[in-house]
DNA sequence: GCAATGAGCGTC
DNA sequence: ACGCTCATTGCT
């Protein structure tokens, strides 16, 4: 055998592969998370790949020493680098799975949360799956009709909306839905309008069930090759045939779950958000982005229209109205008071607690009793919405087991959730928020008391004892009922799980105003009043009988604005609360937490914008509680204008750190969703 | 004075 | 986790 190069050694091999003989530098995002590698890296494209190593394909490179995944994001005659480049290792499939839109998106997304580009990709694009890829894409659907723009007519403002929409014009919009609103109707109704105009459209919802609601409605509006459904716990293969028939543009409207916010639609036209106060629409993943603010910046940078509809409002949509940004779509005071229920609270002051024995079996006070048998008798359903298990402890006799009940109104004891600081706490009445300082129990006077867990479903028992021969059903964490038929029946369930009831319900009981208005977060308000509208929009109005009795002291401005069915006043006077507390919308914030070592040398390196602040550095609550390192958080915030500067200082700081291959992580989360 | 070895670092 | 640089070591 011959020596040296003859056998194929190192230089010989090299020799084997050529660069492409046109535009021979390919730009690639590796799917490295390492904040200082956030930036595209050349490589040499083999002639072999010339063909197939298209802009947005996947490749595998060899980056420091192993072979790691990315994508390719545009190809070129030069390079800036100095030293010799690398060559592609492998294209895993001509398939441009990144557009250059979501290219763009990404890098937005990421420099707005602080991230890097590769975490959203991986957020934005789903894995392979080389078999369903292999398949040849669908026909592209027919161009749908234009659809009536009827059920927008009842809005002042909602017919000139779709009509920016089918012009093309890239108009923002913050909808107030009407309460019994067939809002999956209208939604479809807007996508289809600007699918009539042979332009894409993004419809992102909290969950499944809404999501089936939508698609349903798109269906109808637009033909079954028309729309596809996107959520992420399809399975691989249907997953990625779904996504790539949108991407291959067979299909223009879509409608998903929080990561549909990213599907690749051609010349998407509108994007629109459901229920933006849904905390199911915060990704959990860093870099932590909302749907609402991936939605924003894809329509602002695509120049297509944005729709945040809800049937509450919350601070950040607020924002968008009172800068101007959008607009709202809204119906009259009048069309708003004829089509809500009647609304009643029940609060600590009120005198009507359960003096009536059923109403004490059913625990509910009189009034909430009341309402439930009127629509009973009226044949129709009631709804019963409880807190989630295990969201505020319910308390029980420590000795016999016999649940803790108010001496004032018989409602459960509980204890109110707040920091984990150890500090004691009171018991409480779940229903009228009465303190029990000095507990006896009722059945065995003893003076102990222990924590139980009441869910849903033990609500309802007891609920139907209450009223004999009724029905109950229940709708909750494992098995959450979409409908219910139209007769008379007892609806239990936790927030956000209400299903929709045929005709309306003629009542709905709101029984976790006082542990949601107790939390000590700073969004308590706004969720408690999002939770109560979004529930109370499914019962009748108050002229066809529809009563809401709401457990919360009738002087909380969240109980006025149910009253009042005035969710944009409150959200004004929310986001006001906000500008004079410093916390977002009214500014930008960020939130860096990690070991007091760590975080103080991350500080020590931040160059703030001019506006910063730092808050803090304090214990985080909960992380002291067995687990060995303690954890520190401090808050940094600046006006919004200097959010993105922010953003890119947080940013360079972890870089010193991520740099420097310190396993110490620092995790920075910015205008994160739970506060305080 | 200079090759051989190893630790540290950037990552194309 | 490779391959580069640069410092240290050991021998002439």
């Amino acid at each position: 055998m011959p020596s040296g190069d003859a056998v194929g050694g190192p230089a010989e091999r090299r020799g084997e592969r050529r660069p492409a003989a046109t535009r021979s530098v390919a730009r690639v995002c590796v799917d490295v998370s390492l904040a200082h590698l956030d930036r595209p890296f050349d490589y040499h494209v083999p002639d072999r790949f010339d063909a197939d190593a298209v802009p947005g394909c996947r490749v595998r490179v060899r980056f420091a020493g192993q072979l790691v995944n990315g994508f390719l994001l545009e190809r070129g005659e030069h390079t800036e680098h100095v030293g010799k480049l690398a060559f592609l290792d492998r294209v895993l499939s001509p398939e441009p799975v990144l557009t250059p839109e979501i290219a763009t998106l990404a890098r937005s997304v990421a420099d707005r949360y602080a991230g890097t580009m590769a975490d959203v990709l991986r957020l934005a694009i789903p894995p392979r799956h080389a078999r369903t890829e292999a398949k040849p894409p669908p026909e592209p659907a027919p161009v749908p009709p234009a659809p009536p723009a009827d059920g927008w007519a009842r809005y002042p403002r909602g017919r000139a909306y779709l009509a920016a929409l089918a012009a093309g014009r890239p108009a923002n919009a913050v909808w107030q839905a009407s309460p019994g609103e067939d809002w999956p109707a209208r939604l479809a109704e807007a996508a289809a309008t600007v699918a009539a105009t042979g332009r894409g459209a993004v419809l992102v919802v909290p969950d499944h069930r809404d999501l089936a609601r939508v698609h349903a409605s798109c269906v109808r509006a637009v033909g079954e090759a028309g729309v596809v459904a996107l959520s992420a716990d399809l399975g691989p293969g249907e997953r990625y045939r779904r996504w790539l028939a949108v991407r291959r543009g067979a299909v223009r409207v879509v409608v998903g779950t929080r990561a549909a916010g990213f599907a690749p639609v051609a010349d998407p036209g509108l994007f629109a958000i459901w229920d933006d106060g849904d905390d199911l629409h915060a990704e959990p993943r860093a870099p932590y982005p909302h749907a609402r603010e991936v939605l924003a910046q894809r329509a602002h940078l695509t120049g297509a229209a944005l729709l945040v509809g809800g049937f509450a409002r919350t601070c950040e949509a607020q924002l968008l109205v009172e800068t101007g940004w959008a607009h709202e779509v809204v119906a009259t005071r009048d069309q708003v008071r004829a089509s809500a229920p009647r609304v009643t609270a029940v609060g600590e002051t009120d005198e009507q607690l359960a003096r009536d024995q059923a109403a004490r079996t059913a625990r509910l006070p009189l009034i909430a009793f009341e309402a439930a048998r009127a629509a009973l008798a009226a044949e129709a359903p009631v709804l019963i919405q409880v807190p989630r298990r295990g969201y505020m402890p319910v308390l029980a006799c420590a000795r016999c087991r016999e649940p803790a009940r108010c001496r004032r109104c018989a409602g459960p004891l509980s204890l109110p959730s707040g920091p984990d600081d150890g500090a004691a706490r009171p018991a409480a009445c779940r229903w009228c928020g009465a303190a029990e300082a000095a507990f006896r129990c009722a059945a065995c006077g003893a003076r102990g008391l222990r924590a139980v867990a009441v869910g849903h479903r033990r609500t309802a028992e007891e609920l139907g004892r209450a009223f004999p021969g009724v029905a109950v059903r229940t709708s909750g964490a494992g098995e959450v009922l979409a409908s219910v038929p139209g007769g008379p029946a007892l609806v239990v369930a936790t927030p956000g799980a209400e299903p929709v009831a045929e005709g309306g319900y003629g009542a709905a009981l709101l029984l976790d105003g006082w542990a949601m208005l107790g939390r000590a977060d700073l969004r308590a308000a706004e969720e408690a009043l999002r939770r109560w509208m979004t529930a109370g929009a499914l019962v009748r109005s108050g002229a066809d009988g529809g009563r809401i009795v709401v457990t919360a002291d009738s002087g909380l401005v969240a109980v006025q604005a149910i009253v009042r069915w005035d969710p944009g006043w409150h959200a004004g006077r929310e986001l006001a609360g906000r500008a004079e507390l410093g916390f977002p919308p009214a500014v930008r914030m960020a939130a860096v937490d990690g070991s007091p070592e760590a975080l103080a040398a991350v500080l020590d390196d931040l160059r703030l914008p001019p506006s910063g602040e730092v808050l803090g550095p304090v214990p985080v609550p909960g992380s002291t509680g067995g687990a060995p390192t303690v954890r520190e958080r401090a808050l940094v915030r600046v006006t919004r204008a200097e959010g993105r500067e922010l953003a890119a200082a947080l940013s360079a700081a972890v870089s010193v750190r991520t740099a420097r291959k310190d396993p110490d992580p620092v995790r920075v989360r910015m205008d994160p969703f739970e506060l305080l």
